[in-house]
DNA sequence: TTTTGAGTTGTTCGA
DNA sequence: GTCGAACAACTCAAA
């Protein structure tokens, strides 16, 4: 049997620019490709239309189409990961396993499992940075622990994305090694060599295909370059929608990075964000189930069952809530600025766990991402990282006239917005505000 | 150690 | 309609 190396595919979906993939490559032995249809998470999902599924079948199938050309397959699997790589370990006569680093409690888990397995055969196991730009330890205060506030972090991230460039002149943060990519694709000839393998179909893993459509993974330059302007405009078509290509790593984060940070500063700060929560997730696991600041538990959420309902199926009688709800609904996407909307609603008017909501956004979203996620529910919540105060409570009424004013966003979602079919704001505004006002306040001097 | 300044995205009230 | 202060008083980061 022919020694090889193995390539992981998990949140890392591209031949081009893969930090593993490249150091797998570059080592010189033919390289295997596999991916693994985890059994532990898809046996989980209730909904067998799940879009995320669907997405990642169809990308892998054009990886194959991409493989074949190469005269090389990609050997794709499905079962509980510890098991598969047992069976791995016996079929292939395996040098190296090379994967990209995951920062989610789950994978981290089973990393460990996964390496220890692989040593006690005397299969190294290689990982390597490629979903951030800088990840758990590299952005730290001067007494070397993580930051908990973004405005330091983000300027100490870009203080380092230039650190490297010295006192060149023409100096620019697109320039950073830090933001270079990896040539993986320079050497596609060292896949291995073997005849084609099957990719399963949906249905051979238990699934069904979705309505969604996918976002393209190209933006218009002019999206990003008006970014600040527009991206808090649902209406408008301002905003990026790459979330998805991000969780999957369809794209190269540094390569957007490079163009976020020649053409708009507002756009940079957001892929520092999803830097940050993954940074935060990485230090401080906990905030997966449990409030950042644990004072916060003390926060008696109501049950509320009909309520919560009425939340998720965009029926609450106010239509930038429910506008947002029901594209969540239809598309698998909701717009930034009216996320935190339907957040802030459902933690502060209704007064119900921020959980439930972030379990809803987790089932629902084409491009969940746990650590933002869970980053910005915490945020909504008041519970998180940074300094939210409990008693900024949003106006989903003057959000609607800030954001959405000639109501085209809420007229595409909620048609009937404005005759009587549609139902009066299940809770009064001002009554909410300050019902929620003296919970928190109740909860927190306990 | 203590102090100081600042903190993604807000709302309301009254002048 | 616009503007600035008050909201209530916290926590972090750095000097």
């Amino acid at each position: 049997m022919k020694k090889i190396n193995l390539f992981w595919f998990r949140r890392d979906l591209r031949l081009t620019d893969n930090a593993g993939l490249f150091h797998a490559l570059k080592e010189g032995l033919p390289v295997l490709p596999i991916f693994i249809f985890d059994a532990e998470i898809l046996d989980d999902l209730v909904d067998k239309r799940d879009a995320r599924v669907e997405f990642i079948r169809n990308v892998l199938q054009e990886i194959h189409q991409e493989l074949l050309a190469l005269g090389s397959t990609l050997d794709v699997r499905f079962g509980k990961p510890a098991e598969v790589w047992e069976k791995l370990t016996t079929e292939y006569d395996i040098a190296q396993v090379f994967t990209n680093h995951d920062y989610e409690p789950y994978a981290i888990q089973r990393d460990e499992a996964i390496a220890q397995h692989l040593n006690s055969q005397g299969i190294a196991f290689k990982t390597f940075k490629d979903h951030v730009i800088f990840e758990k330890l590299e952005i730290v205060k001067k007494d070397g622990t993580p930051y908990t506030v973004f405005t330091p972090y983000s300027r100490k991230w870009k203080e380092k994305l230039l650190s490297d460039l010295g006192n060149v002149a023409e100096h620019h943060c697109s320039n950073s090694t830090y933001l270079q990519a990896f040539p993986s694709e320079k050497y596609l000839e060292n896949f291995l060599k073997t005849t084609a393998k099957k990719i399963p179909t949906l249905e051979d893993i238990g699934f069904k295909p979705s309505a969604i459509a996918f976002p393209p993974k190209v933006v218009a330059q002019k999206t990003i370059k008006d970014y600040g302007e527009n991206r808090d405009f649902p209406a408008r078509n301002g905003t990026s929608k790459l979330g998805v290509h991000f969780r999957f790593g369809t794209i190269s984060i540094r390569e957007k990075a490079r163009k976020a940070s020649l053409l708009n500063d507002t756009y940079l700060n957001e892929l520092i964000w999803r830097d940050f929560y993954a940074m935060i997730l990485a230090n401080f696991p906990h905030v997966v189930g449990n409030a950042f600041r644990a004072k916060y538990e003390a926060v008696p959420w109501r049950e509320a069952e009909e309520d919560f309902e009425c939340w998720c199926q965009g029926k609450t009688g106010y239509p930038l809530v429910d506008a947002g709800m029901r594209e969540l609904l239809t598309t698998g996407y909701m717009h930034n600025r009216v996320r935190m909307v339907v957040a802030s609603f459902l933690t502060k008017h209704l007064l119900i766990d921020w959980r439930r909501g972030e379990a809803w956004f987790a089932q629902k979203l084409l491009d969940f991402d746990l650590a933002s996620n869970n980053g910005g529910w915490q945020w909504a919540a008041g519970c998180g990282t940074d300094a939210a105060p409990y008693f900024r409570i949003f106006n989903p009424s003057s959000q609607l006239k800030k954001f959405d004013k000639d109501l085209s966003y809420v007229k595409k979602w909620v048609p009937e917005y404005g005759t009587t079919a549609y139902p009066p704001p299940m809770v009064e505004h001002k009554f909410a505000r300050e019902r929620c006002l003296q919970v928190y306040k109740m909860a927190l001097n306990s």
